[in-house]
DNA sequence: AGCACGCCGACT
DNA sequence: GTCGGCGTGCTC
């Protein structure tokens, strides 16, 4: 009968599947499957693309329409680890659909990892072969006494347990005492222990730890934000719900700014936990990446702690996500595929059906709204968690305590560091602002340096007798004549920074020691150095830039004095107020972890503004009322989800340097898509997007305008629009 | 002439 | 995103 059929004289039909490739395709390419190969949707391929192979995963659905068959290329391989699950694959379209981009590089966020996808290599090892050495000494005694009840070892690791050096194993590997056998690799790190060294909780910190828990008990999706002031056992409460998620048996992912991944929170978890979490952040050592990924797709891995990125990891079985630092800027990624990692961690724990929790302790006014609104559960923490007391805050109105001619400390906060350097404690001069001075110029002729890239001021840095643009990065030696009308040594420096903070600092106190912490000053070692000695005490007064308001401890300092206040609110970033009350929130909340009475003084030249009302009083809740209702009267979501759409039938180049004049211009900005004129009309239409129309560029028209004159006059046509698109704030749940 | 650079289209 | 092809313009 099947001999009978005329299938069996046509060539077999073979399979054919769409492929997410890493580039910006609208949709999958389509690939052969070849015989005997077995793929499903969310395998990890490797497919030829142009002239180079690629790596991509199998996607659903059928495959992308009408592809000439002549095109259609065969499917190279399939790595042997697991497939991206049906959750995972479902928020990468999400998010693709969310952020307006392609699919493929949305895709690709979840594969960088490059060779993560083979199994890791077997480690050679060595097992005790039964042969006795012929000459026993003590260090050989030592190794037999491990090894001879015949377990595997790692060379290295035999050594170490036996506090023995690698020459000795080798001795007697030479004689036959061991045989190589080959091990699984190691685990990277070993599984936490729920139970390891619970935090004894008490009072808010019991019942917000209670609260937290049962939405991770009930199961299923949850948003939760817990609020309280640095100190108020925050890090505590969450580590209880991530002891929960252990308990059930399923993974944690910890995502935090990437400047807050310090070796300091690393150390708090392995006390709580007995193990470290694996760490995900842009600087890993490749084998490492590749590691963390593959043993989070395997379930290896319990929990990681990882930047923005690790939010694409691909996990076995993810039960909670923890967002720390939830109002943290660097959760937006600002380029290439723009997502806030705080939200599509919600977006991620949604399609996941598990519980998501936001930590701040300044939070951002979105997740304020969308408490407010009801969909996000609120968790304070009304109070300092062991005994610490928060600093008390006053303010200096630097009309009535002016600084002395040419400095910038008003004799008001000199005197209180002069106090506290006397009792021996330790002060905090917190200026947003790196280098000498923002502003240079000529005395003679008036001359401003300025930077010839991008027109913003140059700062002098003096430490390293340069000129700098903190704008696009240009730097030139401080130049002694005036470029403009040559005269000599007649440059003068506008405008305090750190560094003319610690000259005027090291005026008044010439016997103390005072230490500058810039960003721009030595790497990532010098600086936490440099935090070591701050903790051992061998610094009396700290002068830092925005660096010291993240994570770091300061033990023993007792004053924080916050030189200009009002530095970032007149930028005009619709986000000034709650930026700076969240930087100097934090700034001040350094202090006062020492038990001892602590201070913090804030020089400002506006002490009625909303920011130092609140910072003083201590009363956010106001603060952010005011904060939701200005949004409102300025016409801004209050979630300040706003996306920027370039329609742009210029070149690319050109496009994307309106993407940048424009995150520049328009801070509220929450995502920019670069969009041809042939898939914009569609993705705005088709989007889960609620637009109202901004249109400037070169050419003003609206959106129909828009439309009909792409559709019409095509691709070719150079013309650039910009749109500002108002997504729905509703639209993310 | 030789090549560096930028633009542009193709890639299943 | 990445590559190759091709035109423009500048240098050995």
């Amino acid at each position: 009968m099947k001999d009978d059929s005329p299938e069996l004289f046509a060539a077999p039909k073979s399979r054919v599947v769409p492929v997410l490739v890493p580039m910006p395709a609208p949709v999958p390419y389509s690939y052969v499957v070849p015989e005997g190969m077995a793929v499903e949707a969310g395998s990890i391929v490797q497919v030829p693309l142009g002239p180079r192979q690629v790596i991509g995963v199998v996607w659903d659905g059928p495959e992308g329409g009408e592809v000439d068959p002549r095109k259609l290329r065969p499917i190279e391989k399939v790595f042997d680890c697991p497939p991206i699950d049906k959750n995972m694959r479902s928020f990468l379209d999400w998010v693709a659909a969310y952020t307006l981009s392609p699919p493929g590089l949305v895709a690709r966020m979840a594969l960088r990892a490059p060779a993560a996808f083979d199994p890791d290599p077997m480690v050679e090892g060595l097992r005790f072969s039964g042969i006795v050495p012929e000459r026993m000494t003590s260090a050989r005694r030592k190794v037999l006494d491990l090894a001879g009840d015949g377990l595997s070892w790692t060379k290295s690791g035999l050594a170490h347990a036996g506090g023995v050096s690698a020459s000795v194993i080798d001795g007697l590997a030479a004689q036959g005492v061991f045989e190589t056998v080959f091990l699984p690799p190691p685990p990277l790190v070993a599984k936490p222990d729920a139970d390891y060294a619970p935090a004894r909780l008490e009072g808010p910190q019991e019942e917000a730890a209670e609260d937290i828990l049962e939405g991770i008990r009930s199961s299923g999706f949850s948003v939760a934000l817990i609020d309280g002031v640095t100190g108020s056992g925050k890090t505590e409460v969450y580590f209880e719900a991530i002891a929960e998620t252990i308990r059930q048996g399923r993974q944690v992912l910890i995502l935090l700014p990437e400047i807050a991944l310090t070796a300091n929170f690393l150390e708090r978890f392995h006390d709580r936990f007995g193990s470290k979490p694996a760490e995900w952040h842009s600087d890993l050592a490749t084998r490492t990446r590749e590691k963390v990924w593959r043993q989070a797709a395997t379930g290896e891995v319990r929990v990681v702690a990882g930047a923005r990125s690790a939010l694409f990891l691909p996990f076995e079985d993810l039960g909670l996500i923890i967002v720390d630092e939830e109002h943290d800027p660097a959760f937006k990624q600002e380029d290439r595929v723009f997502y806030n990692a705080r939200d599509m961690a919600v977006v991620r724990a949604r399609i996941g059906d598990f519980p998501v929790v936001l930590v701040s302790a300044t939070p951002s006014v979105e997740s304020q709204v969308n408490c407010l609104a009801g969909r996000y559960r609120r968790i304070h923490l009304p109070t300092r968690f062991a005994g610490a007391a928060l600093p008390d805050l006053h303010l200096i109105d630097m009309r009535r305590s002016p600084p002395e001619r040419g400095g910038f400390l008003s004799p008001v906060l000199l005197k209180a560091v002069g106090k506290t350097v006397e009792r021996g404690e330790q002060a905090l001069l917190f200026l947003n602002r790196r280098g000498y001075a923002p502003l240079t110029l000529c005395r003679v002729c008036g001359h401003r340096f300025q930077c010839p890239q991008c027109s913003s001021w140059l700062v002098e840095h003096r430490f390293r007798g340069q000129i700098q643009c903190h704008q696009c990065g240009y730097a030139e030696p401080t130049p002694q004549a005036c470029p403009e009308c040559g005269t000599l040594d007649h440059l003068v420096a506008c405008g305090p920074g750190v560094e003319r903070i610690a000259e005027e600092v090291e005026r008044h106190f010439p016997d103390a020691r005072t230490l500058v912490l810039s960003s721009d000053l030595g790497g990532v070692k010098r600086l936490r150095l440099e935090l070591e000695a701050i903790a051992n005490g061998e610094a009396d007064i700290v002068i830092g830039t925005q660096l010291v308001a993240k994570g770091h401890n300061f033990p023993l300092m007792t004053l924080v004095g916050i030189v200009d206040a009002d530095i970032g609110l007149a930028n005009g970033d619709p986000r000034a107020a709650e930026r700076t009350f969240q930087l100097l929130s934090q700034v001040t909340g350094r202090a006062g972890r020492t038990g001892r009475k602590s201070h913090g003084l804030i020089q400002t030249f506006q002490p009625q503004h909303p920011v130092m009302q609140a910072l003083v009083s201590g009363d956010a809740a106001a603060f952010y009322e005011r904060e939701i209702s200005e949004r409102e009267r300025a016409g801004l979501p209050p979630f300040g989800r706003l996306v920027s759409i370039i329609v742009s039938a210029d070149t690319r180049g050109e496009a994307e340097t309106h993407a940048r004049q424009l995150r520049h211009s328009a801070p509220m900005v929450e995502g920019i898509a670069i969009l041809g004129p042939a898939e914009a009309p569609l993705a705005l239409i088709r989007g889960r997007h609620r637009f109202r129309l901004l249109v400037h560029g070169r050419r003003s028209s609206d959106m129909q305008a828009f439309v009909r004159t792409m559709l019409e006059r095509g691709p070719k046509e150079r013309r650039s629009v910009h749109v500002q698109v108002d997504v729905d704030p509703q639209s993310f749940l």
